[in-house]
DNA sequence: TTCGTTTATGACCGATTGGTCATTTTTAAT
DNA sequence: ATTAAAAATGACCAATCGGTCATAAACGAA
């Protein structure tokens, strides 16, 4: 890796938690100037703009946590545990796996409105994490594991959409605990097709 | 009301879609201008800064959206009923009943990290909210149209998780179709409860 | 109608924004 | 060691930010 990727990832690394708890319009230049240590010209050696920091912060923000969430489901063996797997490491909102949160909250919610490209982005690691869940079930299915008579497809957006508004109504609370509630309605519904 | 009166509260309602749009931070002063068609100095006769219209124009985008709840509620006459006018009013997240979409959401993911004074007011908003359905619930638990077995908190914690996560799904897919799944979820699980 | 009070105006302020660029320093292949 | 390219610097720019204030217009009670 040469010198200016180096600093290239550097500078993402930096930018990614600041742009993901300020926001895109909250954050300055001058804040990742600080994070880094480098000044404003060097930036724009290796981004041509803000907006181009955006998008690459946005695209590391959510990589980042999907990567985490398949790091954690490798653990997990059966089709059962890796859904328990997956709401866990969800389950902590106020200490998030990615520093300052979900990033498709975080970035969907200020973008809908005034970002057409990052509420793109967003959509697409929306429709990605139900189709992790999905494949989770249907890989259950197919071994014997639920009953192929569940709309596993169905679940996977109201699983996805229950952890996410716990994840609202925990950093608000400034509290983790409510996702437990949540975590046990999952539980109960999963259990109800289990054979 | 006198006339400053009636100019702060068009100051108000003109603001308040922008903010819930644009976000806080992105919001400058010179929009609310535009807007309300005033001079910069007549905004700041009727708010001692842009601080303080953020909290007046916060609050009644949350009232605003209270209310449209409840009058909607008001017309439902059992609790099943009212569960799913509350479901309803609530499904059409791309053209929502509040210009710019839930603003518990909107604000609270935005403030959640940098502004402690909004985020209390949102989780005040979120506590509400499962109140009023937990209300609901133990109403119709009273009159017989529940089963009084029924863990309703949990489950008004669960219903209001799942409509604000579909909030997102919605919003970022720029389509209100799958608000659908999730209120067929939650009928589900209020069907079994019926007595 | 008078007249003190409230409301509205817009020029102005210092600070900060995103961005540029001539210059210097560092890197790395030869 | 040489040297061309890449990377880093920081002064500088116009535009915009939130906010102020002297002044004028409009209001409303007497």
């Amino acid at each position: 890796m040469t010198k200016g990727e180096e600093t290239r990832q550097m500078i993402i690394k930096s930018a990614a938690p600041i742009f993901n708890k300020k926001g895109i319009a909250a954050t300055a230049m001058s804040d990742i100037m600080d994070a880094t240590k480098l000044s404003k010209g060097s930036l724009y050696v290796h981004f041509e703009n803000k907006d181009e920091l955006v998008m690459t912060v946005v695209d590391y923000n959510m990589q980042l946590l999907g990567s985490k969430v398949f790091e954690t489901l490798r653990k997990a063996r059966s089709a059962r545990e890796k859904l328990i797997a997956y709401i866990d490491v969800l389950s902590t909102p106020v200490n998030p796996i990615v520093e300052g949160g979900c990033p498709m909250l975080n970035f969907g919610m200020e973008a809908d409105d005034t970002n057409e490209v990052v509420t793109k982005k967003v959509n697409e690691a929306v429709v990605f994490s139900q189709q992790i869940i999905s494949d989770i079930i249907k890989k259950g299915i197919d071994e014997g594991e639920f009953s192929n008579e569940w709309n596993y497809k169905d679940f996977a957006l109201v699983m996805f959409a229950m952890i996410e508004g716990g994840q609202l109504i925990c950093r608000v609370a400034r509290n983790n605990r409510k996702m437990q509630v949540i975590k046990a309605n999952l539980l109960e519904q999963i259990s109800r097709w289990e054979l």
